[in-house]
RNA sequence: GGAGGGGUAGCGAAGUGGCUAAACGCGGCGGACUGUAAAUCCGCUCCUUCGGGUUCGGCGGUUCGAAUCCGUCCCCCUCCA
C-alpha cells in the first residue's frame, strides 16, 4: 500500500466503494483492500471465481444479483473465472432433501452451459470470461488424493456448516457425501488460486472452505464476497426455477412487467438496490419519497418493472410493456396482442373441451371447475355454465383467469 | 449386530374394518376488493361419458366390505453396540 501513488490509491478506494456497494459480506475486507492495491501496483487482474450449478441453466434475476457485481469487476479489469460445477453436479450442494442425484451426460451438461452462456451474455462479456469444467481436475482425483484432501479438514469444522448443524441437532440423517461438496468447491479455488469468490450467502460455508483449502495448500486465500439472497415473487422464498417464483431474464416485457408487479411492497427497495442499474443516489430518493408518501408504491413498482424490462430487452420494449399493463390489468382492455391458436378441429364443440384441447388448463374437471368460479370468459363474456357449448369462429378470444388469453384462428 | 419408529393427495398431518375421494393446516388456483402489493372475504384443489372409475410405499391374501386386518417385498429414520 505504501508504495502506491495518491491517484493509484484514490483508484482504490473507488473500487472498493464500487465492490461494496450491496453486498452482504466481504470475508475480510482489509484483504479485498490489499489484492485490489496489488492488482493496480502491478497491473494484474485478480481472479474473481463463480460457480454453477449444471443442472439448473434457466437464467433469473436472482442471478444477476451475483452477476451484476461481477460485471463490474470485470469493467475494471479483472478475470471472472466461470466454472461449471459438472462434477460437483453429480452429488448436489447438501439439503438433506435430494441425496445423490441423476448424472447429467455431457451432452446435456454442454447444453445446460450454453443456456448460461447467451443467458449470461445480457450482463457480462462472455468474451473476456475464463471457463472452467470442474470435472477436469476433480474426476482425476484418486482415491488416495481424495484421502489426502479430506485429511486437511476436520469433522468439526465441517459441522459447523449451518444445515449440518441443524440436522444434527434434529437427528436428521447426514449422507457421508454431502461432507465432500464443500470440499470439492474448496478445492476448486485451490486449483484455480482465485482471489475473490462470489456467491450469495447461502455459500457462505463453501466460499469459506476455499479459503481454508488455499491456506493447506500454500497459496493466497481467497476473499468471500457474499451477495444477499434475492426472495422471489412469493416474498419469503429465495427465488429459484424450481420455486416458481422467478422471473427469467429470457421472459418476454410482458411476462416480466407483469410478475414484477406481482412483487411485495418491501421487497421493492431491495429489488431496486439488487437488481437495477440505478444509481445508489437514486434509489435513496425513491425510498425517500416512498417514506414520506410522495409516491405511491404503485408507481415505485411500475417503475421497478420498467427498468427491469427495460436492462433485458431495451427502452421501447420498456415502455410497450407498461401501455400494456396498464390497459389490460388496469383498464380490463382487451390485450392488443393475443397468442393465436390455430384451430382444426371441430366447429361446434364443448367449452370444456375446447379448454382442455388448447392446453388451457389440464383436465376437464379443471375446467369444470374453472367456469364454476367464474374464471372463464368467451368473447370477454364470463361463461356461468358448464355445459355451454362453443361455434368455433375465426377470432374468437379465450380468457382462463386474469392472465391467460387465446385466440383462435380457422384460416 | 441388536432394539424400536415410520412410509396417507404438492407439503405437513389426522384417520386403525363400512357413515372416507379420505378431517385439518400450509401451499396453489379462481372470484370479490384493489395498486396483478399486503390484509380480508367467498369458492375450488384425483379422473369422469356425472352412472361411476382409480387412489393411502409395491405385490398378494382375509372379508359382503380394507388406508385400516394378515403375509411378503421395497424404502426411510432413531437409539444401543
Amino acid at each position: 500500500m505504501e508504495q502506491l501513488t495518491e491517484e493509484q490509491r484514490i483508484e482504490v478506494k473507488r473500487q472498493m466503494t464500487l465492490y461494496s456497494q450491496g453486498v452482504q459480506e466481504i470475508i475480510p475486507t482489509e484483504e479485498l483492500e490489499r489484492k485490489v492495491a496489488k492488482s493496480i501496483l502491478e497491473d494484474k487482474p485478480l481472479k474473481i471465481k463463480l460457480g454453477l450449478d449444471p443442472s439448473a441453466p434457466d437464467v433469473h434475476l436472482g442471478h444477476t444479483v451475483v452477476l451484476n457485481k461481477m460485471r463490474q469487476f470485470q469493467e475494471n479489469g479483472h478475470t471472472i473465472q466461470l466454472i461449471i460445477g459438472d462434477f460437483t453436479g453429480k452429488i448436489g450442494d447438501p439439503t438433506g432433501k435430494s441425496v445423490a442425484r441423476k448424472q447429467l451426460t455431457d451432452e446435456e451438461v454442454k447444453q445446460n452451459a450454453k443456456t448460461y452462456f447467451e443467458q449470461f451474455a445480457k450482463v457480462i462479456d462472455m468474451d473476456k470470461v475464463e471457463l472452467h469444467y470442474n470435472s477436469t481436475w476433480l474426476s482425476k482425483l484418486n482415491f488416495e488424493d481424495v484421502i489426502q484432501l479430506a485429511g486437511k479438514i476436520t469433522v468439526a469444522r465441517l459441522l459447523e456448516r449451518d444445515d449440518f448443524e441443524e440436522r444434527m441437532a434434529f437427528n436428521k440423517p447426514i449422507s457421508l457425501h454431502e461432507f465432500f461438496y464443500p470440499l470439492m468447491q474448496g478445492y476448486d479455488s485451490v486449483v484455480l488460486k482465485c482471489d475473490i469468490e462470489l456467491g450469495g450467502t447461502d455459500q457462505h460455508f463453501n466460499i469459506l472452505m476455499g479459503r481454508h483449502f488455499q491456506e493447506k495448500y500454500g497459496s493466497e486465500k481467497q476473499v468471500a464476497l457474499l451477495m444477499p439472497l434475492l426472495e422471489g415473487l412469493d416474498g419469503v422464498e429465495k427465488m429459484s426455477k424450481s420455486k416458481k417464483n422467478y422471473i427469467g431474464i429470457d421472459e418476454s416485457p410482458q411476462e416480466m412487467y407483469g410478475k414484477a408487479m406481482s412483487i411485495p411492497d418491501e421487497l421493492m427497495a431491495k429489488y431496486f438496490e439488487l437488481i437495477t442499474d440505478l444509481k445508489p443516489a437514486e434509489i435513496k430518493e425513491l425510498k425517500d419519497r416512498l417514506e414520506a408518501g410522495t409516491l405511491h408504491p404503485r408507481d415505485a413498482k411500475m417503475l421497478l418493472a420498467k427498468t427491469i424490462v427495460r436492462m433485458y430487452h431495451g427502452v421501447e420494449a420498456a415502455a410497450k410493456a407498461e401501455q400494456h399493463f396498464i390497459s389490460v390489468f388496469q383498464k380490463g382492455v382487451m390485450p392488443e396482442e393475443i397468442p393465436a391458436v390455430q384451430w382444426e378441429g371441430n366447429t361446434e364443440i364443448s367449452l370444456i373441451d375446447l379448454l382442455v384441447e388448447l392446453k388451457l388448463l389440464s383436465s376437464k374437471s379443471e375446467a369444470r371447475r374453472m367456469i364454476e368460479n367464474r374464471g372463464v370468459k368467451v368473447n370477454g363474456v364470463k361463461a356461468t355454465d358448464t355445459k355451454l357449448e362453443v361455434t368455433i369462429s375465426n377470432g374468437l378470444i379465450l380468457q382462463v383467469g386474469k392472465r391467460k388469453f387465446v385466440e383462435i384462428k380457422t384460416v
